[in-house]
DNA sequence: AATTTTTTGTATCAGCCGCTACAGTCTTGC
DNA sequence: GCAAGACTGTAGCGGCTGATACAAAAAATT
């Protein structure tokens, strides 16, 4: 299927200027800023032009059209959210770990002040309909988060860290869903506490699903 | 705080008609169709007037203006989501019932073609930044959701059937959240198995958490 | 039956949005 | 240094959208 590196040279582009790149980038950055602010229906290209001190032209030469850009955007959304993952705690392969990327989801939610939700997240309900090859680009992006989370899950497992019983890919299905459905929530009642309690919920779970001589009586 | 009963009367209308109100309840009903089906950015007041058969006048008679008939829209979708919960399956308080609404949502994902998402869930993101007032509705909704979910839950505390470190109201929480975020992820793929996953795994959890008595060994 | 009120149809406006055209400037490569 | 090509600024167009004005038809109230 289409897998990923298809949005480069969108249009007739061949070379870019390190200046044409730092324009591309700029655009591309207050563009996801503004549409995470302000959903991608409430962002105008306009507006983008404004806040990136950029002509109306620039953005057309760099992107052909409105969708390009989004598509650029979730690409840099994608990167961002895998960087939180990857390199900044290792791999998700202890429970240590997973405790520490909760802290992680939930103190950026919380400077965000609850509002946006998730910046990859929130982009599924506007885009799924209407927009299919945003939506192929956002589900090559989850793929990608699922991956990562389900590494360090079966990592455990191989480890013996978890039971034989234990099934390291629905956990990590579970533990996106709860990421996503719990930043919907907190961003709805502007409260971190739903997305705390989906989380500990699951990795509740999932540390009772470590091998039994491991497991305190409470 | 602001709870219900505050969307009526929009503008001046005092009275309604046996016509009136049908006139009304089937704009409603039409806006909710196509907001679902396209999003409510995708949705214009001309293509509900068409599909409504109703002139552009109506639907300003009737609402003020375009955020009154979201709310309408919201609350619409707020009594149907309860009433999945409610009078179709008595109260969600055992696995059995549990199990049993996990089907229903499931089925009616998969009737849709996974298209759409959950009917409230895809309107917060489009509409919690930007619309205050329709944040506050779903807010609303979402907490009576959440209620109905959590009577179940604390009947089934209170019978005994979980063990005393459960909580009714965290794991409400989790379950509302696995609905969420399995419904987008199963959006994103149109596949309702990240759904289905989400749910049994806090389903699984919820069934741990009963009294070690009924607990079997596998 | 008269009149008040509700309901509906049509025609239209002002503003914004995505997008294009075109000319001008700066950088690169030879 | 000089063409080729990459980058940028301005102006504007066609289309759609939300919203309004106005008046006629239908129904309700008296």
């Amino acid at each position: 299927m289409a897998g990923r590196g298809t949005n480069e040279l969108a249009v007739k582009q061949r070379r870019l200027t390190p200046k044409g790149r730092a324009t591309r980038d700029r655009i591309v950055s207050v563009a996801a800023q503004l549409m995470f602010e302000h959903g991608v229906a409430g962002t105008s290209l306009g507006d983008v032009q404004k806040a990136a001190g950029v002509g109306a032209s620039q953005v057309y030469h760099y992107f052909g059209d409105k969708q390009s850009l989004i598509r650029a955007v979730i690409a840099y959304r994608t990167e961002a959210v895998l960087g939180t993952v990857r390199p900044h705690l290792g791999r998700l392969d202890s429970m240590e770990a997973l405790r520490a990327w909760r802290d992680v989801l939930v103190t950026n939610l919380r400077q965000n002040n609850c509002e946006g939700g998730c910046p990859l997240g929130s982009l599924v309900a506007e885009l799924a309909e209407g927009f299919p090859d945003c939506r192929a680009d956002l589900a090559g992006g989850f793929d990608q988060w699922e991956a990562a989370v389900r590494d360090g899950l079966e990592a455990m497992y191989d480890r013996g860290d978890l039971r034989r019983k234990a099934d390291p890919g629905r956990l990590a299905v579970a533990l996106l869903a709860a990421v996503e459905g719990g930043t919907l929530l907190a961003q709805l009642h502007r409260d971190p506490a739903p997305l705390e309690t989906a989380l500990d919920e699951v990795l509740d779970r999932i540390e009772d699903l470590r091998p039994r001589r491991a497991q305190p009586r409470l």
